[in-house]
DNA sequence: TCCATAGTTCCAAAATATTCGAACTATGGA
DNA sequence: TCCATAGTTCGAATATTTTGGAACTATGGA
């Protein structure tokens, strides 16, 4: 099975997790995946923009270490890497999944 | 005394937070003030750049209602509006405030 | 093997941000 | 009134992001 690279938890940045955060969809993208606990497939993230900007901005959420993803057969699923990021830095992203009300 | 105009806390959005605190020169003004717990002036939170550049760091501060900032004479007198924002997005800045590492 | 599906990558255009020098404003003190 | 100080605003150059179409890759199923 494929993989993708993510950043080792040790070098990610909390400003680039504010970066990622900054962006609405990328914020509904992690609310989503909050909410339902589990892994999601970037169909089921769908934000009805083009294929390639969704793609763009999994790619940022990736990058900052919020998001990882996984290869499963045709599809891509996404999980929020929340307990290593509350690890890291406790009590941020928690606080902030909280505050999130998806439209 | 003159004003500045900041955004009123009903109007301060997460993901504007958030964009205000991707930037590592930002990140550091709110740490300051945060350690300090007081009003501190642009010239005490100078990060050795430019003042037109500090300034329009300040201005993004202000303007996703991070810091809020009084003139007094000569000076413009910076704080942070830590109870606000703690009250209407609670816990996200001050887990923010705990990992923040001056350099 | 052929095709549909799920996503990514590539590319270029448009929009936003950042930087910093220069000019500007307001204040307080000599 | 003149000057230095503290910051803002303006403007232009540069850099970074965002967007989305088109082409591409990998997979599973017919």
């Amino acid at each position: 099975m494929r993989q993708i690279k993510h950043p080792a938890i040790e070098q990610v940045e909390l400003t680039d997790i504010m970066y990622a955060l900054s962006d609405p969809a990328r914020m509904e993208i992690v609310g989503h995946l909050a909410q339902a606990g589990r892994q999601m497939t970037c169909g089921e993230l769908d934000l009805n923009r083009p294929k390639s900007s969704m793609s763009h901005h999994f790619k940022i959420l990736r990058a900052a270490g919020l998001v990882e993803t996984v290869i499963d057969g045709k599809e891509h699923l996404n999980s929020l890497r929340l307990a290593e990021i509350e690890q890291k830095f406790p009590g941020v992203l928690s606080a902030v999944l909280k505050t999130i009300k998806l439209p």
